[in-house]
DNA sequence: CGGTCACCATGATTTAGATCAAACCCACAT
DNA sequence: ATGTGGGTTTGATCTAAATCATGGTGACCG
């Protein structure tokens, strides 16, 4: 299902003038080291001046309210590099958080007026920050940034149908392990195994967990002393976990308790 | 949304030639009561020979599982009439119904090689199938069908994280209380109100509605007869059910609870 | 018309996870 | 060195919802 090339490209002023910070925006989206992990990579390389135009790059420190629920949806970003968590609240405080965005990941996208969720940074984050307006434009200009946006939110859809069966029928047990599961990183380069286990990546803090999984501060620290008692995982620091046995905390994740 | 019975239309004015089969098909989009209320709508009037050719119309019975957890995701399918339910399960039953198709809504929706989500008819449903090459050719051809596939799963997306702040955070009279306020039909075209109240479509059974709330159907149904007792909703018929206070029910969905 | 079956309601009891309550750990400021 | 505060752990108790159990209702059928 290779999205097939589109023509239908306007004619882009490619040999128009750029102000010294629109050449130093396009050398940004030129070395952008995530940028084939993202919608981006739907904008050819020729073309990167036009998407370094379109968008300018942010730091943002932890605990930034990035997107407050409620607002105008003015803005859509990509995450290229830290961790971003989306939330829903009630009125009486209660949070779900729904998703954490990291490196590669959107945000911000909706049909609506106004966002119905937030956003926070968990820790310090850089996103590329588009107006909605421009957005737009990109979207209709190129065919190819709009079907690799179709992609990544269908993606995003199957992850919220696999948290909804987390959240509606799995135990804590069940909900952690899935959680440590989806965060693992990616198997270490071979070699020299710096230590035993897989790493997993944790900036969050543990009510962000339980924000996340649906369950209390507690029973997720609990869970977790539990599975490290047990030896399915380790690590003492709090935001440093490694995996002991990936199958057994699998097995954990879909309900295949041995114990 | 009743689906009206198709008026029989006569002779209609074909440019081209098309094969008998064809011409019905293409009569069946022209008249398709729901069209602009799903993603054929991204297509021209003028074109709709070319959406009827790319489907067919099935009608299936009550209890027809459409898709299967883990096949290859070869079907599209647009909702033009009854509700289908969308599900996850877990190896040893458990099972978590992540959405209903209703009228106007599409299902089947993947980047996967197979599905990771099964689909089963709720009551008789009438479906337009499209196979996964014609549908990518619709995609790449029709920008504006993309446009309007995209902003449907968007949509879909902040349902899914609303239903993920009902299953992670809500009590159980708040669940159902969301549920039946989202299944509220548009309210009665003024004039002569049948009976007092707001008419609920609730073609599911209660296994269906603990299966989407993240309950047992005992809760269900002791939480319904709760808000029948205090007056909040009535009708004694299970598939039919009235809103007598809106608002009350909004309070109770978002956690305002007076009681 | 009596029997089976699917669905629903409701009561009694149990339990997983919430809530309540300390205490600990560690970074950092005074 | 000594508080101070955010984050975490662990224990004791409570409770909302699950589980277990029973009976009802109506559709369909031989």
């Amino acid at each position: 299902m290779p999205p097939a090339p589109h023509s239908r490209t306007q004619s882009i002023p490619l040999r128009r003038r750029f102000t010294p910070e629109a050449r130093t925006d396009l050398h940004r989206c030129l070395v952008c080291e995530i940028r084939e992990h993202s919608v981006c990579n739907g904008i050819d390389d020729t073309e990167l001046a036009i998407l370094a135009q379109a968008s300018k790059r942010l730091t943002l420190p932890p605990g930034t309210a990035m997107i407050e629920e409620g607002t105008p949806a003015l803005s859509f970003f990509n995450v290229t590099s830290g961790t971003v968590k989306l939330f829903k609240s009630l009125p009486d405080g209660r949070r779900q958080i729904t998703g954490f965005a990291d490196v590669g990941h959107f945000l911000g996208l909706t049909t609506a007026r106004t966002y119905s969720f937030g956003a926070e940074t968990v820790d310090t984050v850089q996103v590329c920050r588009f107006l909605r307006p421009q957005l737009e434009t990109l979207l209709t200009d190129y065919p190819q940034f709009e079907r690799r946006l179709l992609d990544e939110v269908t993606d995003e859809l199957a992850e919220a149908q696999e948290q909804m069966l987390l959240l509606g029928r799995k135990t804590a047990r069940e909900r952690v392990a899935s959680f440590l599961l989806n965060r693992m990183m990616p198997p270490a380069p071979s070699g020299q195994g710096k230590t035993e286990g897989r790493l997993v990546s944790l900036p969050m803090t543990r009510v962000d967990i339980a924000d996340y999984l649906g369950l209390t501060i507690e029973t997720v620290s609990r869970t977790i002393s539990a599975l490290r008692r047990e030896q399915t995982i380790t690590g003492t620091d709090n935001h440093g976990i490694r995996v002991l046995s990936v199958t057994r905390l699998r097995d954990l994740a879909s309900g295949q308790d041995s114990r």
